[in-house]
DNA sequence: CACGTGAGGTTCGTTCAATGAACCGGCGGG
DNA sequence: CCCGCCGGTTCATTGAACGAACCTCACGTG
């Protein structure tokens, strides 16, 4: 979101959390970090972003211990990582009522089942740590061809990062 | 979020989420909505938004089919209704991470027990649906005293309507 | 009927963030 | 020493959010 950015006059922790992780882009800033993107410059191939705007979101989730800072690398904190689920559950969300196909499948490396929309695997039945789901390209895939999209199409795990 | 409010590039379910229910106070109306609140002046008492912006998001909450019109009011669709595990979720790590104490809890109405990070029932250990889920202020809450906000901190069913 | 009142908006000028292009400094080769 | 890239910052412009004022219809009186 933006503007204003605070919701002070709200008595709720949701409001709370859309303080941080509310504003435009910065979910999908999170995301990408999901993703394995760790460097400015691949968050601002992959997101169609003002580089000032990445500039001040990457700071404010550092500020806000979403993120941290690894010499040029932003890698995601363990509160970083419990947004998981907010990011997932939304993703399939849009993905069930607002997408023709999905272009990004989630898979427990474990078993090869899909991540339910729960978090839980489909064949396994159970809750899935974060470091044994996959990546893979959907048949939504509309192909950006930045480099980062390229790599993000080889299947991988959350949080590995794309680059060497 | 705001401004330019699409993410027209971004080959994602998430984008495509975001750009329905990501910008500024719409997830806030949205919750809302949960709680039981169904009329424009009712939004517009508990959010402190202005009611240009209020106007504005009902009116696209309606077009994406997030929230029908019904009278003078505003309700829920099935769609707008699945929302429920995005907004439960955020609440949830807002509240973990960011609040000293909860100011609304989320009660199984069958057991009592409260709803998990997970939505399941800490007590049954069973998913609840939505209509079994009880809303109760919490220890957190710092009392705003418009009507709407002394009307929620009564017990009742999420999507109870608040007023009569 | 005239009149007031409240709900549900719309209009409009101001403010402030998003945008995008240009600029800047460090550093790692060649 | 020079070149180019990475990781930013600066700045003018655009457009959304803000807030106050206004409008309109429905209803309830006197």
């Amino acid at each position: 979101m933006a503007l204003g950015k605070d919701y002070a006059a709200q008595d709720c922790s949701l409001a709370r959390a859309l303080e941080v992780v509310g504003e435009r882009w910065t979910l999908l800033i999170v995301r990408d970090a999901f993703y394995g993107v760790r460097r400015f410059s691949d968050f601002l191939a992959h997101l169609d972003v003002p580089r000032a705007v990445l500039s001040a979101r990457l700071q404010s989730l550092v500020e806000s211990g979403v993120l941290a800072k690894d010499g040029h690398d932003y890698v995601l904190t363990d509160m970083g990582k419990e947004l998981w689920p907010v990011v997932h559950t939304l993703a399939r969300w849009g993905e069930e009522h607002l997408s023709a196909e999905p272009c990004r499948l989630f898979v427990h490396a474990g078993c090869g089942g899909r991540v339910g929309t729960d978090g839980a695997c489909a064949a396994c039945d159970r809750r899935i740590p974060l470091e044994d789901v996959e990546i893979h390209a959907g048949p939504g895939a509309r192909h950006r061809d930045d480099p980062v999209s390229r790599l993000l199409r080889t299947p991988h795990r959350l949080l590995e990062p794309i680059r060497p």
